[in-house]
DNA sequence: ATCCAGGATAGCG
DNA sequence: CGCTATCATGGA
């Protein structure tokens, strides 16, 4: 903290919107507590924010890229209009009342989600602070002093060894894999936006580490295909629990075209929402 | 101590 | 095709 630099703000209008849950929802992992807000890098940016109401303050001159970050745009009332009337996801819709879908820089998220298969949300969180605090570019702006997640072809001139420093144990062959492919143009992640969303997926799942699961995150929370759903443990055990009680044995297969048909065009907002409510109150219910 | 975590993958029948 | 063991690490 240093004295003597204020931070200048900026309001921007933010109805249906809950900054502290949207952030702490296991979607994106770098953001950290600051005073009544938070700190973070949208991409190249030290950004702070803080939720007064139906607006957030912002570092100024920020306004735009964070209504475009936190995906201000989409419209959550009639979103959530649309999902059946089952007392399960309505409970998860209350529970994560203002909860927003964002849109994170592609690299970044599949990289972090890279590192994340077998974590909990608390250690991706620690491996990602660790990747940016020792390979990133630092920012700073005002009080603030974050890093930039290393772009491929950065992430893909580091040494083994050091990525295993950072404690992602066998996860670092394939972020080291898959950043040496993007860094040689083999493929094209800002062209993927011109993919189908099947297509788009086929052409993530031939990176080294990416299955259907985390293709699945990084087209939900980068690519903006609100209905790509990402089946983990916790969403097959709520399909399992909340909608098959009774049947053993439901295949992975079965639970995932259950969510995408039962949920409609909006599954993925409604399984982020239904990861959300269960992962925070599971231990508390049982 | 034992089990689990926003899984992917090779190898098996 | 569908099922299983295995991978490395820290938190519960």
């Amino acid at each position: 903290m240093q004295y003597g630099k204020v931070m200048r703000l900026q309001s921007v209008p933010a109805p249906y919107f809950d900054l502290e849950k949207t952030l702490s929802s296991g979607q994106v992992f770098h953001w950290t507590r600051h005073g009544r807000g938070f700190v973070g890098a949208m991409a190249e940016n030290a950004v702070y924010l803080e939720q007064v109401g139906e607006s957030i303050r912002v570092t100024a001159g920020q306004a735009a890229q964070a209504a475009h970050y936190f995906a201000l745009d989409h419209p959550l009332p009639d979103i959530l209009e649309t999902f059946p009337a089952d007392p399960v996801i309505q409970m998860a819709i209350q529970f994560s009342r203002g909860l927003r879908i964002i849109r994170q820089p592609q690299w970044e998220c599949l990289a972090t989600f890279l590192t994340s298969p077998l974590k909990q949300v608390q250690h991706i969180r620690a491996i990602s602070l660790a990747i940016r605090n020792r390979f990133g570019r630092r920012l700073q702006r005002d009080e603030i002093e974050v890093f930039s997640y290393p772009r491929p072809e950065q992430v893909s001139e580091i040494p083994l060894r050091e990525l295993l420093e950072c404690k992602m144990g066998f996860r670092a062959a394939n972020l080291l894999a898959t950043a040496k492919i993007v860094a040689s143009g083999e493929i094209n992640l800002e062209a993927l936006r011109d993919l189908s969303t099947e297509d788009a997926r086929a052409a993530l799942c031939e990176l080294p580490g990416v299955g259907e699961k985390i293709a699945n995150c990084v087209l939900l929370f980068a690519y903006d295909r609100l209905d790509a759903v990402p089946v983990d443990v916790w969403i097959a055990r709520v399909l399992n629990e909340a909608y098959f009680a009774g049947r053993l044995k439901v295949s992975l297969r079965e639970l995932k075209a259950f969510a995408a048909d039962y949920f409609g065009s909006y599954a993925g907002y409604a399984q982020q929402y239904l990861f959300h409510h269960w992962r925070l109150t599971y231990r508390k219910r049982r």
